[in-house]
RNA sequence: GCUCCCUUCGUCUAAUGGUUAGGACGCCAGGUUUUCAACCUGGAAACAGGGGUUCAAUUCCCCUAGGGAGUGCCA
């Protein structure tokens, strides 16, 4: 198999070739940037460079809905990746009834669009279980867990119980210290981790800063289920061990779990990795877009004619900034992207900033790039057939020239199409309304009065072509728009397009000619 | 309920113990123009509220309100 590169979208010469800053690229900043407050204390961890290993997970179980967070959290991990540290992928697919090929294919899918590759193979999280378990074992061995006989009615009681009382909330540790000897029979166990009663959890993150949670406030989370398989909670913990993590970028749903695993760490007498919980992203509306409530998953929006570029660019602006930097450059983005300014307040998905971002990239694109975006797209759509028999073999080369035109006016891939509709009508075109009253309000003989002058046209050409018209409008005492337009409506059936000489142009003497025959009732060649 | 996090134009954000609080998207007006875009010029638009600290607070502290996350034998 080859090599993955380690960033598809990095500039050709790689990293090293980026203008980055000296030896450390990412330094641990600025103790200085909060330097007043206590709370926003900085870890001060020496890091190698070399062996930064970001921790890029999927959950299969949440999979498509919270994919934002997601895809936002890994566009950053990616440009980590690009200073040097390796981005691995995890499937986390230790919920069974939710971990079906068809999500994790659906996610793997979407990030190879978004063009955010990672390091190695993916890691199944599933296909370690019985690591796993060794470990619970261990602990088990240990008396840093137990077993739990309660029944689920029971777990309920006591979350009721707990919340009503307004005490801490949680399983109670009724089997903490249970004499095993109490055990009813027949009923399998599930294996607790005993956390600590007392004291507190510190988690000095990246983003968030130093966070504290009282013990007392966390629960004997579950280890094993009763019917033997891992859950997630040890199963990160395993496998960030196994897989030498440094560095875990997470959605900060995750800030509790990061207190509960490093309670994991320590009893395991392992080094808990450096935490940075990046805050989650919400709808337009504001409404959440966590994995309890829909979002639309990647492939949603490649569906909307969104470009990756445009979208990493749209989405590392989320929440972090480089002072008044908007179109963000993957170099650029590279260089100056720092966890550390990365805000912690969450924010909101605007689909007009995409868009403009999207047209802008459009615009800037070359036109045979467009072409292949496109080609890749269609289909993905949900008419594909219709719109590749209207393509056709030769299609693709007229849209390829007619591209100057069309990606001035497009927002998106979609409405490219769209807009390169009167490429592909057949003769005769049926104008839309506006089309059509262009025509009726005296159009009709405008365009058979000129029709002969175009005809003689030659050769077929932009520049030719607008001598024509423009003298004929002058010759007629005309204004130009007036010839303009009703030429666009019998062009393009439609009332706005690209440049009039440019559709002249890409669809040749004949079709442009006929097509304008076809409205006027004059024989082409007339 | 309990724990943790957050709060600058509608949205994304910048800056600052003393500023006309900046930019971008969107919006409005004008310009350019063969349409629509693009582009150019201009405009409206924000420091959640209340207390402190201070000569001075949007900035530091506290409280309140509002928002979010977690609170699972989900991840």
């Amino acid at each position: 198999m080859r090599p993955r590169p380690s960033l598809a979208w990095l500039p050709r010469g790689g990293a090293s070739a980026l203008p980055l800053p000296a030896s450390r690229p990412y330094a641990t900043p600025s103790r200085e940037r909060f330097p007043s407050s206590s709370q926003r204390t900085l870890p001060v961890q020496d890091l190698t460079d070399d062996r930064d290993r970001y921790h890029a997970i999927c959950a299969v179980s949440d999979g498509l809905p919270a994919y934002w967070r997601r895809a936002h959290r890994l566009v950053q991990l990616a440009v980590r990746q690009a200073h040097g540290g390796k981005m691995l992928l995890r499937i986390e697919d230790t919920d069974r009834a939710r971990s079906t090929d068809a999500a994790i294919a659906a996610i793997l899918d979407g990030l190879r669009w978004l063009e955010l590759n990672w390091d190695g193979e993916p890691v199944y999280q599933y296909a370690r279980s019985e690591r796993h378990r060794e470990v619970a074992e261990r602990l088990l061995a240990e008396g840093k867990a137990y077993r739990c006989y309660a029944s689920p009615e029971e777990l309920q009681a006591m979350r009721d119980k707990a919340r009503a009382e307004g005490g801490s909330p949680g399983y109670d540790g009724t089997w903490r210290d249970k004499d095993p000897a109490l055990a009813p029979v027949g009923v399998a166990p599930a294996i607790r981790f005993k956390s600590p009663r007392e004291g507190k959890t510190v988690i000095e993150d990246r983003i968030q800063g130093r966070v504290t949670f009282a013990n007392k406030d966390l629960d004997d989370f579950v280890l094993l289920r009763s019917d033997g398989t891992p859950t997630y909670m040890l199963s990160v913990v395993v496998d960030d061990r196994d897989m030498d993590i440094t560095h875990v970028v997470r959605g900060d749903d995750h800030l509790t779990n990061a207190a509960r695993q490093t309670q994991l760490f320590e009893a395991l007498g392992w080094d808990a990795p450096i935490y940075a919980h990046v805050p989650l992203i919400h709808g337009p509306d504001g409404a959440k877009l966590s994995k309890r409530h829909g979002a639309l998953g990647v492939e949603a929006y490649r569906e909307m004619g969104y470009l990756p570029v445009a979208l990493r660019n749209y989405l590392v602006r989320l929440g972090w900034s480089h002072g008044d930097a908007e179109v963000i450059s993957t170099e650029e983005m590279i260089a100056w992207f720092n966890l550390e300014a990365i805000g912690r307040s969450p924010a909101r998905f605007d689909f007009a900033k995409l868009e403009s971002l999207n047209g802008h990239y459009l615009r800037t694109m070359p036109d045979a790039e467009i072409v292949s975006h496109l080609k890749a797209l269609v289909p993905h759509l949900g008419d594909a057939d219709d719109i590749l028999g209207r393509i056709g073999n030769d299609g693709w080369a007229k849209l390829e020239r007619a591209m100057p035109g069309l990606k001035e006016r497009a927002k998106t891939l979609v409405d490219l199409l769209e807009s390169a509709d009167y490429l592909f009508a057949e003769r005769p075109l049926r104008p839309d309304e506006k089309a059509a009253k262009l025509l009726d309000d005296g159009g009709r003989e405008t365009l058979a009065a000129l029709l002969p002058d175009l005809s003689a046209v030659e050769p077929w050409s932009v520049s030719g072509l607008e001598a024509c018209v423009r003298s004929f409008a002058e010759r007629t005492d005309r204004k130009l728009g007036k010839v303009a337009q009703p030429l666009r409506a019998a062009l393009t059936g439609h009332s706005t397009s690209p440049g009039i000489f440019d559709v002249l142009e890409v669809l040749g003497r004949e079709e442009a000619l006929g097509r304008i025959a076809d409205q006027t009732g004059a024989p082409e060649n007339a």
